[in-house]
DNA sequence: GAAACTATTGACAACGTTGTCAATACCTAC
DNA sequence: GTAGGTATTGACAACGTTGTCAATAGTTTC
């Protein structure tokens, strides 16, 4: 009688050729192929794992009590120099380890923290941010609770409420296109739980944040299509209730009007992340009368859509049609022909936004930080400018 | 005087501007601009803080025992079914939460698992994965300690003794494409520890493991190639001890031999992860005099460098080339033209690993399952075939 | 040489659970 | 009515830390 090793279930299982000598088998409900476990060994002696040594265990080896090895082992003034330095070479010679979950129960802390971000499959970005916060956590000891909130408001609740249960020291949280309210993060202050926000903040709460500088982006996206003689840009701009998209359609208007450049309400349409309108968005801008020889995307992965439709079209590009994206997606760079595109120090952002938040833990500062991280603007083909162009 | 908010400096601040009329600074060694932290208001009445309920604020309120309330909740059946009744009930309405760190201290458990992956952002896979795994831990109640090895060795092994350091109740893993050797993990089983390997797994090491099943996806790829015509068929192959690469090469190979095909060693090239030789692959196989008319790659992101490259070099795909790629990146579908590929169900497979990991963890099982996923060929242009082709 | 001070160490409660064992109350059997 | 049983509950140690306070030994002061 065969069972399933995924829903045990004995019905829907038939054999699946071998493998390595061993009978495979299919279920049909799970749609999964398994070898079958194989017998164990009874479980080895016991007596061999090894235990974790305690402070306890040091104390008995130097014939001390066990309150004085914690304070030496906490750097505690009140302890002599000689014992505290006897205490931390015996630490290190047995390979001490404090035991986290003690110090977090006396400490009421659970060195772990919760970090609520929109999605980690939809870019690149929400990894590189991870990665950095991977980093500062690892090097500080934290552990760390992942909630996807998938665009979803209702879900981003849910997590707010599910990390506040879990008493997370701390929360990590990039808000989702949806959020246009943050009732349920004052739940965060009420339970004196900080929180940092990470690249999309919303403007009504008292928090740190950390953010790249989207008006900067706009404008040198902006800036480096005029210099590159486009006479007619076209914006395809974020969520219109992120501020990301607002502060970067801010930087398009502004370098326009700096550079005496006339607004055209035609040329800006908006994007929204979960009907994915993208097509939409490039077809009425491809199909305008008075087309845009230069387009500022605020997505790499919908400046690569617009590079291949443009191409169906037989528009050129960078001929008859410059595009800057924003993000650096590897993509980017092999696409042809390559995208311009403005990048943020997307990983430093992720360790900022995480020293901010363990400094707002340990230190319980209550001073909100807001830090603006610099863009930079890669430049590629996809603006790499014909000289004839520029002369005309 | 004004310190620089991430590294405390004083020297390197300039005045930089004003945003929403407050002055912002540059600090030039860190590189970033930030607004000064506003003087917070002095900490609010502690008292408002929100205390967490425990067992014996439960056991207050209906006047008994916190033992009994302990047993209650942990459905001991020794407790009569009307007080268990009343406890549960208490415990809804005081939104009682265990405190997972007691829980472990007494438990000798960490409630965290952790991870450790090549990387998170060299493609969409590992995000995948991690998505499919954290949905488990959330529903599951574990944490992470997520270790990113870089594809390094040495990486490698740290991580296995962090996160032996860190008490992990068990840890999921997938090795560098340059682990050869498996020592250091030999260390969980000392420590008792369970492990379950995702995607990569070494073949010398007794644990369960979650793979796609690679030989199918090499045949499958390969099958179709066949199918749309092709005569010539090449493939571009992963690290080589890495052992998807040998189960995808070894489904090249035996579908060309069943399909009565003659195998041209010419027709074969190594990728590896770190050189990153993957335009010398290309190249190899373009510059051959006698061309390719198919090939399979291993992923799809050098699948999009080989569209590009085909197309430099005025190869028409599909037409005189066919491309099968594997994994399923989202650009694989915006291209020009759009990748066929292969793809395993990834969010699944975090999920399956967990799964499996979890109740290794739980149910002390010594039992070891192999789970292969099966593959699934998505077919677009790059291999749609013009008639024409098939009928020469 | 006693009093007062200082430096150092040790004892122990606390954190919020789990699990073992003892205590209690009630019931059954003879 | 006593012994033995069965439910049910309670007391308490344990987990590995931190932090408070008391205890001790040594030093200074007059």
């Amino acid at each position: 009688m065969i069972k399933c090793v995924k829903c045990n279930d004995v019905s829907s299982i038939s054999k699946a050729g071998k493998v390595d000598n061993k009978q495979r088998y299919f279920c049909k409900s799970c749609n999964i192929h398994f070898t079958l476990p194989e017998k164990g060994e009874v479980s080895k002696n016991d007596s061999e794992k090894k235990q974790n040594v305690t402070i306890k265990d040091i104390a008995e080896v130097l014939q001390i009590s066990f309150s004085t090895v914690s304070k030496a082992l906490l750097d505690n003034p009140v302890i002599n120099p000689d014992t505290r330095k006897k205490v931390l070479e015996m630490a290190k010679k047995m390979n001490y380890q404090p035991n986290l979950n003690a110090k977090s129960l006396v400490k009421h802390s659970s060195n772990t923290i919760g970090i609520i971000i929109p999605s980690i499959v939809s870019s690149s970005f929400y990894p590189e941010v991870l990665q950095g916060v991977q980093e500062i956590l690892s090097e500080k000891k934290y552990n760390s609770i992942i909630c996807l909130s998938h665009e979803s408001y209702e879900n981003e609740i849910a997590n707010c409420n599910q990390l506040i249960n879990n008493r997370v020291d701390g929360v990590l949280m990039s808000i989702t296109s949806k959020t246009i309210e943050t009732n349920h993060m004052k739940q965060f202050k009420e339970h004196d739980i900080p929180f940092v926000f990470v690249n999309r903040a919303p403007e009504t709460i008292e928090a740190s944040r950390v953010t790249v500088n989207n008006y900067e982006a706009g404008c040198k996206a902006v800036e480096h299509l005029i210099e590159q003689g486009c006479k007619n840009i076209a914006h395809i701009a974020g969520p219109p209730n992120l501020s990301f998209s607002k502060e970067r359609l801010k930087g398009y208007y502004d370098t326009l009007i700096k550079y005496n450049y006339p607004i055209d309400q035609n040329l800006i349409v908006y994007n929204d992340l979960y009907t994915q309108n993208s097509i939409e968005c490039i077809t009425h801008l491809l199909d305008l009368n008075k087309k845009p020889d230069g387009i500022f995307v605020y997505s790499d992965f919908i400046g690569i859509e617009l590079i291949i439709a443009a191409k169906e079209r037989g528009i050129k590009v960078p001929s008859q049609l410059c595009i800057v994206g924003m993000g650096n997606n590897p993509v980017s760079s092999i696409i042809e022909p390559q995208l311009t595109t403005i990048t943020g120090p997307t990983i430093e952002m992720g360790k900022i936004a995480t020293e901010l938040l363990i400094d707002e833990i340990e230190n319980k500062t209550k001073n909100k930080t807001s830090i603006l991280l610099d863009v930079e603007l890669i430049v590629r083909k996809s603006t790499q400018h014909l000289e004839s162009k520029k002369q005309r």
